[in-house]
Formats: C-alpha cells, structure tokens, sequence
DNA sequence: GCTATTATGTCAGCACTATTGACATATTTT
DNA sequence: AAAATATGTCAATAGTGCTGACATAATAGC
C-alpha cells in the first residue's frame, strides 16, 4: 500500500498550503460532537473498505467482458427474484440507458430472464437463470468471506453497530425502502 | 426508493428461476458463524451506504467539470499534504494515466500545486491551494454531516465497532498502511 | 564514475459506465 | 376516452479506467 508516510520530511520548511483539518481547526467539534478527525476517519475506511469490496468481483468479471454494473444488476435480480426494473431503476440511482445495455447484455447471454407479470402485464419481472445463479454466487463468494473474516476480526458483536451506522448513512428517505428490501430476505 | 416489494405477487407461481440464498440453502452458515443472509445484508447495506455517501459531492463536482476521481485526487492530497504522486498511486490503486489526468485538471485550474521534495527532488509533493482547500471542505461537508448523523443515529458506542469493521474489510497487505496513513491524522 | 533503480510524466487508443432528452408501445387507472 | 404508468429505444457526450511503451531526472549501489 505505499509507503504510507505522505508528509515529506521538508514539508514543514515548504509549508503545507492550506490543509484541511489542522491541529487548530480541530480543536472544536463542528458536528454531532465528533471530531473532524474521527469523522473523516470514518470517511477514509469508508473509501478503502469499499475499493478493495468490490476488486475481487472486478477481476472475475472484467474476463467475462462484464463490468461492476453487471454485477450490481445480477446481485440484485438473483438475490430479489421477480425484481421489477423500476425497482432496479431506484436501487442503483441510474437512468434507464445505463440500465438497459447491461440488463440486455445479461439477457441475451443467459444470464437473466424476463417473464410477465401476471398482475400487471406492462412489468417485466427479472429472474437470474442457472447459469446467472452460479455466476452471482462466484462473484458474491469473496466478497461474503470477506465480510465474515472482517466481522471475526472486528468480533461479533460489531455486527449489529456496524449494520447501523451503514444503514443510518443512507438517504433517510431511501432507509424503509431499503429496510423492507433486505427484510424480504430476512433482516434480524 | 420505490416500492421495495421487489417480488411480484405472482412471482411464487411463475417461479424464480434459481434464485440464491434459499430459506434451504441458508440453513448451513458457510462462513465464520454468519448465516449468509447476515452477510448479504452487510453487503448491500455497505452498497447504499456507499452510493448515498457519494451522492451529494458528486453533484457539486458535476457542477465544476469534474467527477469523482477529482474528489478522491483533492481529498487526499488536502488531508494529507505533502503527498506524493506514488501514495496517491498506491491509495487510489489506478494507474498513472487514470491519476495524471485528473490531477493535471486540478493542477490547471489552481486547486493543488506541486513543490520539489529538498530530500529527493524527483519527489513532486503535492498541496491544496487555498481554493483546492476550500473546494475540498465544501465537498467534504456534507460527508462528515452524514456521518455524524449516522453515528448519533446508530449511538455513538457504535463508532468504534464501525470503524474495526470496515478496517478489516480492507485487503490485509494494505491495512498497515491505511492505518499509518490515518494515525499522520491522528487516528483515536 | 558508471550503472541500476526510482519517481514522475506522457503518448495513443480503447472499453465501460453514466448522462440528457426525446420518443414509442403496451397496459392500467381514472 | 384520456391520463398515468412501465418499459424500451435512439443518438450523442462525458468521465474514468486500462494497456504498454517510452522519456526525463535524480538517487543509490558498486
């Protein structure tokens, strides 16, 4: 991961312009009763959690000819059958377009089916097929294991804290519909 | 967020094609004592929380010309200044092309500025301008609000549980450095 | 001092993801 | 019948990332 140490040694003699967060600045907590420095601790991790997440997916899809949004629309078809577009639609917080060319993509190699909503026959629900099931469970397997090794090594009882202040970082209007989401695969 | 019923009540007789994560399928914890769908909950709490997180700056960033990559180029360098181009490298973990454009912008457009490293002048250190600290507070603003809301939300005694979680879920070989890099900023 | 290595920059070209805005179709709702 | 909903499609554009090669400057090792 680099050196680690990013302050030059003559950094001090050259000076910094006008760094964020000095000793000075620090000094009160402007939020929440938090620290700058702790929040964009959180801000940090938050960044390196989510880079090295997704980099294992990313290499087996990337020999696929797939990219990050195949996988994010097949993890959520698999793991949501009969999952509507519109809801995909708001999920991912992408327009239609984007949407379109990697569902079509995943349609037309086998990866997702459409059927008809039996209800309201203009819904096109979406099934991951066989072959759309084993592709989401390899690309979910490490991105799983990392997740029970981190909990293992954070201890189990960080489960809950952590699932908490990940869901309180959502938009609060997106929160129930989020909730009701996982909730249709169990929450706790 | 949409009408999080992903499943089409008809969905149960049209059938999911192969949908992962059965009632079956989790009854067997495969790994580290986590029942797959805690882990999958994890997994897509960390998805919106991440998509959420980064709503916000982008939007000002499009405003500006630029994208994500800018953000993430200007965060770094304005809370760790001094940084040098291969920390940024190893950091951001893309390549120097990736990187050379971006911070070329930022370069031009007077938001950070480079200085000759006295102990290795092939060093080019890089600062925050005056403007690139402004711009990097005003993007990080509403980051560091999300976060302490979330922690107030989630009680505070979850920070730390929070914190250890996402660290262990960042790549073993980075960990060292990633925690150097924040103890340069104080860690606890 | 000479060579190897390191740090950085740069070129051309390509792929993936995402955007906007308009328009088309089928179906359901009012 | 008209309005609203769900989905699909078009063309054009922007941002980010990649590979692989090559160039310069400066430090480190022998």
């Amino acid at each position: 991961m680099a050196p680690a140490n990013a302050r030059d040694k003559s950094g001090q003699a050259g000076g910094g312009a006008a760094a964020t967060g000095s000793a000075r600045e620090n000094a009160a907590p402007p939020a929440g009763g938090q620290s700058r420095d702790r929040l964009f601790e959180l801000t940090e991790l938050l960044f390196f959690a989510y880079r090295d997440f997704i980099g294992e997916p990313d290499e087996i899809l990337t020999s696929l000819g797939f990219g990050r949004a195949h996988h994010r629309v097949l993890h959520f078809v698999s793991r949501h059958p009969g999952i509507r577009v519109a809801n995909l639609l708001s999920i991912l917080k992408i327009t239609k377009q984007s949407l379109a060319r990697v569902l079509r993509q995943l349609i037309e190699e086998g990866y997702v089916e459409q059927r008809e909503s039996r209800e309201d026959r203009r819904r096109r629900l979406l099934y991951a097929t066989p072959k759309g099931a084993e592709l989401a469970a390899h690309l979910a397997a490490p991105q799983l294991r990392r997740i029970a090794d981190a909990l293992a090594a954070a201890g189990d009882n960080a489960r809950a804290p952590a699932r908490e202040f990940l869901y309180n970082l959502i938009n609060e209007s997106d929160r129930a519909g989020v909730r009701a989401l996982i909730a249709g695969k169990r929450m706790d």
